[in-house]
DNA sequence: CTATTTACCTACCGTGTCAATAGGTAATTG
DNA sequence: CAATTACCTATTGACACGGTAGGTAAATAG
């Protein structure tokens, strides 16, 4: 289940992307627009930063705004910042150690399958097609 | 993401749509061709047992053995069972109480296409497909 | 140069779930 | 009656979730 994290996350991608071309916005603006505590919003936002999806400038004047516009980033990227992964079973995960029932295993082509998907509809999703 | 108990779920399932017709199976048995470990089964195959999945028999001669035949069940419902839900976000889920800002939530389409998407996947993939 | 505004940083906390383990009781059969 | 099996009730340690609290650093306006 997508966490409480990448939904805001995307919510704050968006008010962005609807501010956009309007210089550095101001947290504090962005929790009140969304009804999201600022506080919890600056966690998300730090990860985002430093995954170099956003840009942050402190002091007056200063804020948050896309380091893109809005049509080159995936929902796939900015959910996997906040989620970690996106994979469906952890055999599945970037850092997991290959399974020793790999071969034998029989619901692992079931799994890959649905993770392809996953990934597919999400890295097909651009951030423009939901504003 | 799928947990450990739903991954599990579905190779006792497996196991047992394998050793179909064949009377009831002790879960002795099964832990040991799955190398899992059979306390931590227990717990996963009551859900099945409660959820009539699986019939259970006590005593000698007893074990466990599939209600119905293997194509009359769906993946989606084996999971549903131990994963509690198979929604993908939480305003989707069965019990979920009205969002009130479910109107101009701008995210919630994208999450009801997706969860349409997962549920049906689930849903057409039957327990004789993957064995 | 100072006050204000903003991001950024570190730490903490309560609750819940995951993945098990432990140690029983009840039922069924040979 | 003995053996086998399911079934039941805890308990545990680790960790993630969804926050809150309170400070420091940077940048600008005046």
């Amino acid at each position: 289940m997508i966490s409480t994290k990448g939904r805001y996350a995307l919510r704050v991608m968006i008010d962005l992307a609807q501010q956009h071309s309007e210089g550095y916005i101001p947290l504090k603006e962005i929790a009140e627009r969304q009804g999201i505590s600022k506080k919890y919003l600056e966690i998300i936002v730090k990860e985002l930063v430093n995954a170099k999806l956003l840009r942050g400038v402190s002091g007056k004047g200063g804020g948050y705004k896309l380091s893109r516009k809005p049509g080159e980033y995936t929902v796939g990227e900015i959910l996997e910042v906040t989620e970690g992964t996106l994979a469906v079973v952890v055999c599945l995960s970037e850092n997991a150690d290959k399974c020793p029932r790999a071969d034998k295993c029989l619901t692992l082509p079931m799994w890959s399958e649905y993770n392809q998907m996953v990934h597919d509809y999400f890295y097909s999703k651009k951030l423009s097609d939901i504003m």
